[in-house]
DNA sequence: GTGAAAGCGCTAACAG
DNA sequence: CTGTTAGCGCTTTCAC
């Protein structure tokens, strides 16, 4: 019923009738075997059902063959095809995946990432850390990359490119004939500057003036609770961009619950492209921030790291602008 | 800039001016000490940055505290609350969580959690499992918990009784006067049967009879590319019960596509209760099977078997129904 | 309350 | 091609 205890090395070697180093090279197929030697210890291993340890493996060679990935909220769509991205390329390497969901936490994550760091070859950060503890992340003797995240220096990164995101975003809504064009952001996030950022620098060289406003959240509920705030005020935008796809669904399901049309009262807009924004009505128009790719991505660079090869500190990924129907402005009658 | 090598407890020892058993001993809190030498060994350990090496732990105590999840596909909402939930107890705990994205894979799922087991205290599995791994799976030594999955004997489960949800809404289905009831199942879901039975004794026991049709996966597309086949042939099913709400989701896109009215002129209903079920239009009844929560007892419950003790077989939770507008049958003509 | 010593299962020289 | 051996960093008796 129950095993009495897993075979190890010693077993089979016994088995087989040969010294525990020839196990270990057979098994780490580390070269060759006269034939008679190779099926005895393959049989043993089959018979006894034999795996390797992995942490007495990882106590000699220093390496656990696992990538940690940190994340903010796996609910969220976008985080949830980083993970998936990084999963299927981790898992082709035979590395396993170690992912921590930090629930928006502000405190308590230097200690999350501390004890995650000596159980992996590799990190991959995408949630907000403290200031404070960007130079220990950096100098933790492990390959650590940031994903969505813009940082200057310090620090890898994989990136798709919010500024360029926020300009395509601002110069289509510009193109459509939006004046009154505003940013309803979440000034904790740190993709949350270069956004605003992008579509500033567009709206005001158009002459115009971008309306900030703020979430407190970067779920749909954080749009809700925003919504009516900016969507009942006698100087109400014409077009709203959310700080994510989320947020921009909040204010969507906000804005039907008050009773104002999209895209005929007010235009909308968010960032990720995460599937439900597809499918909502009216669709959402929003920037693809290629969330799996950059997962993938992230995963490739880290393991490149790990073997000691020489990557990008900055890889960008190029946003693309998805037009649908939340945008769609009725021809203007004026 | 770069640590020359982590500090170890040797080195802690050394600094403290005591043996590694006693800096042991302290680390994992197994008695007390005097003043002096505590003080000693708190100043050495801060002072050199030390960490216990997790690796080292596992090789004497046999246990590495940690946990492993398999899911389906981490991109669909109910498998991201299930790691979700999970994950939030097994923090608690101090247990870290591999996570392992199975992607519909059908091959290598043993050979994959066999990798995955070497390195963990605990499995909780959301994934299809072969027929023949199971013997394997409830006999490797190590905890398992199968999680909304049913099974009977053979291995523990924690799971939200589908047979119940599919009853609650087909009763409620009834009540509304429709009497051409349809499923969309998928076939090779492990949960599908039972879902399927619980609405065909209700349906039946009304005289009715209920169509069955196939799609062929649990994503949204999966539905779209199901739901021409079933919503524009003669005998048109007056309400679809999709097998999970992605799959729902599909036919409401593609309904929508062949200008074909929900509720008006035909219902849809799913079982899971993700989120954009809330917030689509029109927005869908669904029968909430509590994916979060089950996340959060599977990972109680394979932590209460770590420490020994002796719990429920198959820990069952009632499933909600939530109703929608996706079922609000207009006052019949006739 | 503290320390010495025996491994946990494995890999990596190094010898043969 | 195969075997011997020295640890990796830690916990755990068992003395003192």
């Amino acid at each position: 019923m129950s095993e009495p205890r897993a075979a190890t090395i010693k077993d089979v070697a016994t088995a087989a009738g040969v010294s525990i180093a020839t196990v270990s090279k057979f098994v780490n197929r580390q070269q060759t075997f006269s034939p008679a030697v190779e099926e005895r210890i393959r049989a043993a291993i089959a018979s006894l059902g034999y795996r390797q340890n992995p942490a007495a493996r990882s106590m000699v060679t220093g390496r656990t063959q696992a990538i940690g990935l940190a994340v903010m909220d796996i609910r969220n769509p976008h985080y949830a095809n980083i993970v998936k991205g990084a999963n299927r390329v981790g898992m082709k390497s035979g590395y396993s995946q170690f992912v921590v969901d930090m629930e928006e936490r502000r405190e308590g994550v230097h200690q999350m990432l501390d004890a995650l760091a000596m159980r992996v070859d590799g990190l991959i950060v995408s949630t907000r850390i403290p200031e404070q503890d960007m130079d220990w992340l950096a100098n933790m003797g492990k390959p650590v990359i940031f994903v969505g995240r813009p940082m200057r220096d310090v620090i890898y990164t994989v990136r798709t490119d919010g500024y360029l995101g926020a300009g395509l975003l601002a110069r289509y809504l510009v193109r459509q004939g939006y004046r009154r064009i505003a940013y309803a952001g979440f000034p904790l996030a740190s993709w949350n500057e270069e956004r605003l950022r992008g579509l500033k620098e567009v709206v005001e060289a158009e002459g115009l003036e971008l309306q900030v406003f703020e979430v407190d959240g970067t779920v749909t509920e954080s749009g809700e609770r925003a919504a009516a705030h900016v969507l009942l005020r006698p100087d109400r935008p014409e077009v709203i961009v959310a700080c994510n796809d989320q947020v921009a669904l909040g204010f969507l399901i906000q804005a039907r619950a008050l009773g104002i049309s999209i895209p005929e009262d007010v235009g909308l807009a968010g960032f990720d492209n995460i599937e439900p924004s597809r499918y909502v009505l009216p669709s959402l128009t929003t920037v693809d921030m290629r969330s799996e790719t950059m997962g993938e991505i992230a995963m490739q660079q880290i393991l490149a790291m790990i073997a000691g090869k020489e990557i990008a500190r900055d890889y960008r990924l190029e946003p693309t602008l998805m037009i649908r129907q939340s945008t769609m402005r009725p021809p203007a009658g004026g």
